[in-house]
DNA sequence: TGCCAGGCCGGGT
DNA sequence: ACCCGGCATGGC
């Protein structure tokens, strides 16, 4: 079997195991953006409290972040950790935002996915992972995000190299996926899903659904 | 209790 | 070009 198969094989099987995941939790593209950095790292569940309180703050809104108070935002996304870095990884984006495309999230999206994609990066406290993650979920553009769960995942079932790079792990899903952002967004969040109850770094994993399957 | 979480950066070899 | 420490809270 290739591996366009294979991949396919494991989707329909994740997918029917676990049911649609509807990534990604979020109202807005914007809080979607500001949920890609707090999660680095970090439990989704402690990430939720950030947002509760940067929403009882009101502070949901590019303008709102851009004017307030590094340490003040520090305090109130204090429960996702790493809170000193985050604050100003985040209040880093605001400035690139409103400097390159006027705070306006749907100006940015408009610029071309490989361009952005490269200015993302370029973004101090944006990486290749959030970089991804923005661009599929915030934005709806066509680009595999790869994270470690599924470095772990694939590389346990011998389907990719044990020390295969961020870029050549999100290459091998699209070169042998069709391109279609909603079936890119279902496989990642699937992948997350499997690994958090199943494929822990220093663990078997016995109950793993894809264990004798491929 | 220690391990783990939807990474990334900067400094040292 | 790699390797590694630092960043930090909360759940199990």
């Amino acid at each position: 079997m290739n591996n366009s198969d294979t991949l396919k094989k494991i989707y329909n099987h994740l997918l029917s195991t676990f049911g649609p995941c509807n990534w990604w939790p979020g109202d807005s593209p914007f809080e979607v953006i500001i949920g890609a950095i707090l999660t680095q790292n970090t439990n989704w569940s402690n990430v939720e409290k950030a947002i509760q309180n940067l929403k009882q703050a009101n502070l949901l809104a590019p303008e709102k972040i851009n004017e307030v108070d590094t340490a003040e935002f520090a305090e109130l996304i204090k429960p996702a950790g790493y809170f000193n870095v985050k604050s100003k990884r985040i209040k880093k984006f605001m400035e690139w935002l409103f400097e390159n495309y006027d705070g306006d999230l749907s100006m940015m999206f408009d610029q071309d996915l490989g361009i952005l994609r490269c200015e993302l990066l370029s973004v101090n406290g944006i990486g290749p992972e959030t970089a991804d993650s923005i661009l599929l979920y915030a934005g709806d553009k066509p680009t595999f995000v790869v994270d470690a769960y599924t470095h772990r995942i694939f590389s346990r079932h011998g389907l990719i190299s044990e020390d295969s790079s961020y870029h050549e792990t999100k290459e091998f899903f699209e070169d042998n996926l069709p391109e279609d952002v909603a079936l890119y967004n279902e496989y990642h969040a699937l992948i997350v899903q499997v690994g958090k109850e199943y494929c822990k770094p220093k663990k078997k994993c016995d109950k793993c659904p894809l264990n004798n399957f491929l």
